[in-house]
DNA sequence: CGTTTTTGACCAGCGC
DNA sequence: GCGCTGGTCAAAAACG
């Protein structure tokens, strides 16, 4: 499995035919707004009949610019939200907290955290409360557990995380009113690994998700995801399938910058193992945020046709 | 029609 | 041994 970016275009693209300018460093530039030049001297022939287009081409060319601009407030706001989970992400590493509150003589062995947080869907290292285990458990491989917030309005305990499960029993505890659903790893179909995702007692909006084992396998790409292999994802945390369709050079973020997830130097942007799960849930939850505004949606169609007018009319000319 | 989810039943560990 | 609890199984239902 090898991608160094997480395309999180919508899969449009905006280029029919494209310029050498490309969109591909999300650094939206003014340069980049198409701006038709509607005053260049049109022929005698077609001044009457393209008096009504020029009109439009102005028009457009306006509500391009408008388009640009509101993008670069977007490339600010997620510059912004990206400095502020570099800067919660540090703040975790700092504060991992592991309690040794346990049961009895058990000694808890493989407790592994190392996810990260994030600007909206929070994960966070959280001390393993629920080594209340039965000693068969305690024996098997790694036991991780992630903390993600959610959306109040969400009550799936479904958790997308690139992997795909397939839940295989759901029980209520005693001590949380909320279920808890388990899940087995189904993309391999020998992989041991489990999953527990119950919500949080003190706060509804915190999954808990804790992990058992080591799959044995790779993590599924986003392609594999997109084409079925993940179909446990709840429609509140799944990307739009649009984002990944589209195999053409579109937005893409760089999410992975070292020293993002940790500060070692090995966690590089070719090393997909070391990419925490956090920077997927971001980057999923900021497309669908964004697939799910319609204002968004609306602008961005009218920026396509738009460019693609221009397109046509600059070929005319 | 194959796969996944739901859900009640069952099992095993633990405390009394 | 009994009851409680967490975890798993498996048949039925739901889904795509």
């Amino acid at each position: 499995m090898e991608f160094e970016f997480i395309d999180t275009s919508l899969g449009l693209d905006l280029k029919p035919n494209p310029p050498a300018n490309s969109l591909g460093d999300f650094s939206p530039k003014r340069g980049d707004c198409v701006d038709v030049d509607v005053e260049r001297k049109p022929s005698p022939v077609l001044k009457e009949d393209t008096g009504g287009l020029v009109e439009e081409l102005r028009r457009m060319s306006t509500e391009n610019k408008k388009l640009t601009e509101m993008l670069s407030s977007m490339c600010e706001n997620y510059n912004a939200l990206h400095n502020h989970l570099k800067e919660l992400m540090r703040k975790n590493s700092d504060h991992q907290l592991f309690n040794s509150r346990k049961r009895k003589a058990e000694s808890e062995d493989n407790i592994n955290n190392i996810h990260g947080s994030s600007g909206n869907n929070t994960e966070s290292i959280s001390s393993d409360e629920d080594s209340s285990k039965k000693p068969r458990e305690s024996t098997k491989g790694k036991v991780s557990r992630v903390v993600v917030k959610t959306e109040k309005s969400d009550n799936s305990l479904l958790l997308k995380d690139g992997y795909q499960w397939r839940k295989y029993g759901q029980k209520v505890t005693r001590d949380n009113p909320s279920p808890r659903a388990y899940f087995k790893c189904s993309f391999a179909p020998t992989c041991p690994v489990k999953k527990k995702v119950q919500r949080s007692a003190e706060d509804q909006s915190l999954l808990i998700a804790t992990y058992e084992g080591e799959h044995n396998h790779q993590q599924p790409s986003p392609v594999e995801v997109s084409l079925g292999f993940n179909r446990a994802a709840t429609p509140a945390s799944v990307l739009s399938p649009a984002s990944m369709v589209s195999p053409r050079p579109t937005v893409t973020l760089d999410l992975i910058q070292p020293g993002l997830a940790n500060n070692t130097a090995k966690n590089s942007v070719h090393d997909v193992k070391e990419k925490p799960v956090v920077q997927q849930f971001l980057v999923e939850q900021m497309a669908s945020s964004l697939t799910r505004d319609p204002s968004f949606t609306a602008a961005l169609a009218a920026a396509i046709s738009g460019r693609i007018l221009d397109q046509t009319q600059i070929e005319k000319w």
